[in-house]
DNA sequence: ATAAATAGTACAAAATTAGTACTGTTTTTG
DNA sequence: CAAAAACAGTACTAATTTTGTACTATTTAT
């Protein structure tokens, strides 16, 4: 199974629900609360999203993390992309100049990229709204934030 | 990085001059001198393709490794569910019926169904004989072994 | 019978990932 | 202006996963 990092799982949820209550601010207290993860993690994945630009932050006393873009207006790829970083399945495509150890592994010589590119068109046409569950949210709190999603 | 497993990558060298130069066999010391890589390797990768029905065996004193599909007609999403098994891109999705562990991550509740799809139906579009390079033959042996691929 | 080859299982080492802790910087508020 | 609250960055340890190898069993041609 090509398993995706727990980090990358963490950030949907995370991003799940600053997106779909944007642009409503969050601490991370408040986010490990809400997603059941420990406070340095919330923080490790937020202090990512941040620098990729996906959320937002506010430092100081009533600082926070929030988001200015709908679930249906975020896709998968953005997300992967800025956890993982570039979408890419094999070293051989890697920015590394560094030749092939193997030098007859290079069968391969970086035709890889058809497939990458083929998995990052995929994960670009499904947006973060598509893996949202609205009845794990409406089975905790009795309001409807996701009166804006379009499924 | 999406980082494939590093057998998956073994595992498409290995088909790739299989199935170019079928159906003739091979025996997992030849395979390793073709391929560079250590014999009990080869050995952990074939007999994985042979389960998975990608390639045939034949046993005792002149058996060995052989395929009798043509590269253009051998998908990667075949390849990569031989080796790693479904694609599937959270644990969530995993056959196991246990609930998760921290229910608040269950926003989620599998929809990466969707996600997962994508990239499987990514992959079965790309073809192993997209993913060789006939240059690489070229360099190494004189003989043109890919005749019969069009690319 | 013997030698050559695949089949299966199990295990130890290496690499990667996850989680945590600690320290620094920014900003609001009394 | 000082204190408290919150994000930012870095580094380290533990856990997990992956890899590679070894060993034994089974099959088959000569």
């Amino acid at each position: 199974m090509i398993k995706l990092n727990k980090i990358t799982d963490y950030a949907v949820v995370i991003l799940g629900i600053l997106s779909s209550r944007s642009p409503k601010k969050y601490s991370t207290t408040i986010l490990a609360e809400e997603t059941g993860l420990q406070v340095p993690t919330v923080s490790k994945v937020c202090k990512i999203l941040s620098n990729a630009k996906l959320i937002n932050s506010g430092r100081g006393v009533s600082g926070g993390y929030f988001c200015q873009t709908q679930p249906k207006d975020i896709n998968v790829a953005d997300i992967v992309e800025a956890i993982d970083g570039p979408i890419a399945i094999t070293a051989c495509v890697d920015e590394s100049d560094e030749a092939c150890e193997t030098q007859s592994m290079c069968l391969l010589s970086g035709n890889w990229n058809q497939a990458n590119l083929a998995i990052h068109d995929a994960l670009k046409s499904v947006s973060l709204a598509d893996l949202l569950n609205p009845d794990a949210f409406f089975r905790t709190k009795n309001e409807n934030i996701f009166q804006e999603r379009n499924i």
